[in-house]
DNA sequence: CTATAAGCGAGACGGTACGTCCCGTCTTAGA
DNA sequence: TCTAAGACGGGACGTACCGTCTCGCTTATAG
């Protein structure tokens, strides 16, 4: 969750056609390299309550400030380094069968939810988000719309390929498909795991009627 | 919450032994009331982070010892207050139609938790559950464990009556049928409501499949 | 330093005249015991700013009202566990030479005072009294004043002797006999011994002057 | 106080080795001074005993924090905030009379004593010493070094003039001279005023003997 | 020879203050 | 000019004891 234009800044430097060295800002590519990383590290070794901002700036040698004109607060601090991790190796299948398809996105994702550190460190970051509409906003963005629409797109192709019903509600069955995910998550009630999210998709395209 | 278990516990399995052994002068009704009633109209007015184990005693009238001494944070102290509210009507509708059953409890549910002040409590609630494993399985009893055994109830039957297929996890298809509640809550990017819940069911059951 | 009738009550049981079944209270001899044991050996073990009433009551197998029954606080305990031990055995020696007198005097409780345990309850103590003016005058009946009375009768028998001088300002001579005394063990900035006493004896009697 | 003397050993420490190893954002001159006049002030209303850390701070619109940052202890603040004025008009009389100049230094001391608050605050100084050895070492250093070297030079005056015996015991001799002043505070069983200082003095060094 | 009122242990209670942690802002010296 | 370092006002934390209170048990007179 960069400052407020986070879009803006990711977009031109993704983009690299524009070096545009009339922008005087220049942020250090060191110290958010080095803020990052910290943060990522005392995520993986304290978990997300047990880290501050006091305890990242000290440990990637910066300044507190440093961190907070670039981040609102700890949690954007957080979505950032996990936001790549989290969606950058996003598959999107294309085998012809829609269950495969979606076995496969959503396996993905209860992999690495399920994996200690970064499905603790999403977990704290929706925690956080009950408190702060901005964390919530932002993490919507970042961490929730890229797979909803990818997603949607394996829906709408199985709906094509007359794999699904027609009338589907997209938002529905997008929602019982991720709800049950990060319920595991959350509630630590069962094991979030590949296979959970296969079945998960199989129960879901067939129903529990008889 | 823990306290009243424990006490109760403790209470019984004296008198089993020696009726005579008396822990004198027992917790005080009227502060447990007093407590978790301040509680209770401090989330409503403030909303889960709002509030402070300080704030609690003060509206209590108590001292912060005497919260301290019968629950262990203020997250314990909230979960008392909301459980009863929380589960207490728990309807176990039985219409001979899963779908129905299945919608009115879930019904209620969506209701509850998407009336502002509730729903935001017990989101408040899971995000302390992240940091504190404690709070997890506290909330996870009070408030997960009997709504998930009365659906267990009304899918057994469904599957006697042969609504639903006889070879179903049960397990799976309830995380099915509460993820979505509880990730349209958190996440909050769609409304959370009884037409949700009632249409959930209706997916889950005949699936999205053709 | 007893409840309220302090003096009555130890007048009473001094004279043990009047046995007076008539009184109702009481007072078990055996906590009364185990509440000054209590106090004297966790003030051997944690000094004087270390303990607390309910400490002590913890120690003495007793409630903690039990201990507010007859004292009205910690000092007074304290004060009553060691008021024996630091005037019993008050020595009024009578060798007919002024100095070896006083010497002997306060030789005495420089020694008491300067091994530790006692000496730091003591310090406590009055540390206790620049809060409390009840201790403080507790401490002066207790602690004081059976010294400054011997002091007195010494220092009257010099006079009649012809060893001091005959217009001697009694109280002033006190003061200068034991002011220094308490000061090195209060502000322990050197040593606190018979010698010390000793020294201070010759130099008051003959004075600084040429 | 140690908090500014560790800030100046540790300055000038550095300052030998590398003068450019900079503390940036230094202690702030307002709060320092608004903490000593809060704490003066409210010493002053409410006696030593009657005040709080929590009160000094809001009293100097300053955080708790900022207190703990600098001084160790409440005894500590209330040390600084009166080591000036307790030692800063300290006479240093040279009137070719030992008695004199004793006379005008000790009674200078009495006097400021005896009055009621800054007597009461050293008094509570002196108490809180008995728990903490660190307060202990500083009363010493800022309120009673100065004061015994300042008498050490007139006592040794004297001696250089023939007023005193050259054999004198100068360490016996300030207890002596000092130690009934602080008795009296600490006692208070009869008044310390200039007169009683004054008679000390001559006391002291005619003697008591005949 | 009760019975009854006290003393008693235990410890809950309303409070006060403690000393710590971290927040997000502000200030400064030096690169 | 920007950054590291970290001081600042503030708020909540969880703990320690204070002195008071209530409870049921025990016990030694008083009736």
């Amino acid at each position: 969750m960069a400052p407020d234009d986070s879009c803006d800044a990711t977009q031109s430097e993704l983009s690299e056609l524009s070096p545009k060295s009339a922008d005087c800002r220049r942020r250090s590519d060191r110290c958010h390299r080095a803020i990052l990383t910290a943060a990522a590290e005392l995520l993986e070794e304290k978990g997300y309550g047990g880290i501050s901002v006091e305890a990242i700036a000290a440990r990637a040698g910066v300044g507190k400030q440093t961190i907070y004109r670039w981040w609102p607060c700890k949690a954007s601090v957080v979505m950032e380094a996990y936001a790549e991790r989290a969606t950058q190796n996003l598959p999107l299948p294309d085998t012809g069968c829609v269950k495969t398809d979606l076995g496969e996105l959503l396996g993905q994702l209860a992999t690495v939810l399920g994996s200690t550190s970064t499905g603790r460190a999403l977990a704290g970051l929706i925690a956080e988000a009950q408190t702060d509409p901005h964390v919530a906003q932002e993490f919507r963005n970042q961490m929730i719309g890229c797979r909803r629409s990818a997603t949607q797109t394996l829906l709408q192709r199985g709906i094509e390929r007359g794999e699904l019903r027609p009338d589907l509600d997209l938002e529905l069955a997008i929602d019982s498909l991720y709800g049950p995910i990060w319920y595991r998550l959350l509630l630590q009630h069962a094991p979030l795991n590949r296979e959970f999210a296969i079945a998960l998709v199989e129960q879901v395209v067939v129903g529990i009627g008889s």
